[in-house]
DNA sequence: AGGGTTGTGCCGTGAAGCGGCACGCTGTAT
DNA sequence: ATACAGCGTGCCGCTTCACGGCACAACCCT
């Protein structure tokens, strides 16, 4: 079924580089024109894209990808537990609270309560979470199994920050910190100005399947802060990762 | 394309049903079932499903939607627009923000801000407003020519609580009201314990393309708040709209 | 032990997607 | 004023590749 890939390649194309025209489009995707064109009205008759009405024709996606996103963490009911649990954070720290899920080799950021105080940077939903340059991320690969870490390192490390763990080195012994106490951190090693903790959730398989974070401007990351949230975060992780397993159990039948 | 259209219809069948087998979903569909399994393939080969590992297999979808529906709101950066405007609204009233954008003829929420209260309601993004029964939806249709109204009316107007406005002409009085004050009200007309104001975002073309509005329980809406929160979201969606005329203006030359 | 249902894979046929091509249009450079 | 290059759109014959009936092994309840 290659049309339906190049289908899809060309809607995620659109995305990306909207609002585009066919030419454009085509020239990116190194197809025919006219394929691309077919494409497009056919996602278009399917209500994924739409033309903005301009001539010449300009295409942008319509919201129909967030209605089928939204529930992506439907599997378990991994939102109505977790956010919960996510508003007591919130409560307690009044800073912005994270939940990512793990989805092959990457984190990706679900859902998100903000602080009420002055935000610098809100993410978007969807925003794939660099898995040694963020707290999230590290709090999963230290829950995983070695293996899945050193395959991950196998990749290199690339560095955003100079505060970026690019050491492979220097992340183990990092990750068996986080292990150890049960939560780990981030200071601004993808951005300057974001620092956060987190902790991860574990699945009934006994591999973590989300994780969750309290994310605070460098500038308000305290030495005492961090231990403070830290345990408050990984407490919070533990009590969803049992709710999860009690209701999975009760899904699965006793 | 047919097959891409079935292809993009078993992918929101899937979302919906999730977690959800092979057989199933052809009874769903109506289609035979080893078309049905090739394009779950097709569709994990794109990576936006995946199987859950169990046996037997059930399949989910993954977060690719999102990254997708995240760029929904970028055609005239209104996203990066409208959150300054959105946070300040935030820090002035302390409720919870949304941002929707028109679509079709429905409202969909794209973003969201929170009150740090206690007592809130969180929408998923991606949720459908409804026209007639939101504050939201009210703003638009009282910012859409007449014309428009009349054509949303003709498909009857459903109703969700006892508040809910079904009588086209009540509705037609309470757009009138809403064009004239400038904001738009909603009092529980969708769910008992949801209140909200709302005001419409006007893009270069003069007709409105997205809307924000303050939403609170309705138990924390008193006489007086109304028309504070009023007055406040209606010169929120103002900068808004100038902001975003002005950006248009660049990008299209002068 | 058995009937039903599951997920998976094969394969011949025919429909339908592919892509080269041409058209009308717009905006720019000559 | 004219030529030209780029655009979006539509046609149409060839060939491919998706369709769906069918078979099979594994699994679950009786």
């Amino acid at each position: 079924m290659q049309n339906v890939l190049n289908a899809l390649r060309a809607l995620e194309e659109v995305a990306v580089r909207q609002p585009i025209g066919v030419a454009d489009l085509a020239r990116a995707m190194q197809l025919p024109k006219s394929s691309v064109q077919r494409t497009l009205v056919t996602l278009r008759e399917a209500g994924w894209i739409r033309p903005t009405g301009s001539v010449p024709t300009r295409w942008v996606v319509t919201t129909k990808a967030l209605h089928v996103g939204r529930h992506a963490t439907d599997e378990l009911g991994l939102r109505d537990i977790a956010l919960p649990v996510m508003e007591e954070l919130r409560r307690r720290t009044d800073e912005t609270i994270h939940l990512a899920v793990r989805e092959g080799g990457n984190v990706v950021l679900v859902e998100r309560l903000e602080t009420s105080q002055p935000v610098r940077i809100i993410l978007p939903l969807g925003q794939n979470l660099i898995m040694h340059a963020s707290a999230n991320g590290k709090a999963v690969l230290a829950a995983d199994p070695p293996e899945a870490a050193e395959r991950y390192m196998a990749h290199g490390l690339r560095d955003f920050t100079d505060t970026t763990i690019t050491d492979p080195v220097r992340l183990r012994a990092e990750l068996a910190v986080t292990r150890e106490r049960g939560w780990a951190t981030n200071s601004g090693e993808w951005r300057p100005d974001v620092s956060a903790v987190a902790a991860a959730v574990i699945g009934e398989g006994g591999l973590p399947v989300a994780s969750i974070s309290v994310n605070v401007p460098t500038s308000r990351m305290s030495d005492e802060a961090g231990p403070v949230y830290g345990a408050l975060v990984s407490e919070a992780a533990k009590r969803i990762s049992t709710a999860l397993g009690r209701a999975h159990e009760e899904s699965t039948g006793r």
